[in-house]
DNA sequence: TTACATACCGAACGCTCGTTACGTACGTGA
DNA sequence: TCACGTACGTAACGAGCGTTCGGTATGTAA
């Protein structure tokens, strides 16, 4: 009954990857149905028709935001411990021209996220992902005698997390005051802080 | 001359107000001149009377919001070094209803201003005004053997701010988990590890 | 009084937004 | 062949935006 079954889904990913680049050039601020289609050379009925409402569109974007996230090329996972989760935050950072276009689209979906409760929740629950993704590496870390016995790694993945993002922030603002081997550096400093102290106090 | 000298400053005042009320509940994304207009009961012609563009009321708002920044009521500065670099960062966390107001508006800009080349000019000195604020504390730091004398100050500088603005976020998001106290002992395991650190390394 | 600038209101303009309605081309199933 | 559902394009709608404009009231300066 289908006529043309005409791949669907590559036409959504055709959509995507236009989403994709308007976030990286202009944001959400900049993100309309229209900017979308001139992007692509299309029309803004065949917009609709794949994605009926801009909030599916919203939506898929930060669903490709998480994806991208995820499926990004990452580098060798060394070993386990420290320098495990310095691999995996290093993979957050912007040092490539594509991790830059990640996190200037992350960075840019908080504002509509704060205002809206379903994204807002969304978000928060990203957040708690990403710390328990890095629990087992801090666990490992203190299990190998890289972290202090008493260390809270609660804490310490919150601390982790907003180092990086908190880095991801400024690098994204002043790129010439962080180049990739500052911006590691800077990361590098906070892992050799926690991994030398004696005692991560209560 | 002038035929009602009446305060124009004053009403400028009451407009700030009202676009700050604006922003901390809907962001950078909800503030419309009608907005702030009706937020105050007047005519969007009267905010035109104030301020003649848009942008100029957005440009204003920025610079409201570093002035709240720099005019909130701060704790007592209890000492030089890193007791006094706490005091500063625990001034930026969202400790208060005022203070997450505060950093509700700041996250909400980083939006505008990652699309505006102006705004994104602006951000990045604010950044850099940041981070040479806190360098005296960490020279007092070093200075009276907090730190090691091997400790690179500007990266320093560079891991305080962005430990403490990604806590902001992460607290934002998530305000359950991360209540007043959290974020204190959050900053404070951070404070903790480049204190006791005997080598920072390069 | 006249003249004039300020302080505002209310309505409107032109534009862009998300969304909808309508039309057409095309490939399939009967 | 004919009916039908899919895949679009084109055009328009209504709402909301920033901005402009004309008008009125008011208070000072001359």
């Amino acid at each position: 009954m289908p006529p043309a079954p005409g791949d669907r889904d590559a036409r959504r990913e055709d959509v995507s990857q236009a989403v994709w680049r308007i976030l990286a050039g202009k944001g959400f601020g900049g993100l309309t149905l229209r900017a979308v289609a001139a992007e692509m050379g299309v029309s803004t009925g065949m917009l609709m028709h794949y994605f009926p409402t801009k909030r599916d569109l919203v939506g898929h974007a930060l669903h490709l935001l998480e994806e991208h996230t995820a499926a990004r090329p990452r580098r060798h996972r060394p070993a386990e411990g420290l320098a495990a989760l310095r691999a995996v935050l290093l993979d957050i950072l912007p040092l490539t021209p594509d991790g830059t276009a990640r996190n200037r689209i992350w960075v840019s979906s908080w504002d509509l996220a704060l205002a809206d409760d379903g994204l807002h929740a969304d978000q928060a629950g990203r957040y708690a992902r990403m710390r328990s993704a890095i629990r087992p590496h801090l666990e490992a870390a203190r299990r190998q005698g890289e972290l202090p016995a008493s260390a809270d790694l609660d804490r310490l993945a919150a601390d982790a997390i907003a180092v990086t993002h908190g880095l991801v922030v400024q690098a994204l603002f002043d790129p010439g005051r962080f180049p990739p081997d500052v911006q590691t550096a800077t990361l590098d400093a906070f892992l050799a802080s926690i991994a030398t102290t004696g005692d991560l106090r209560d």
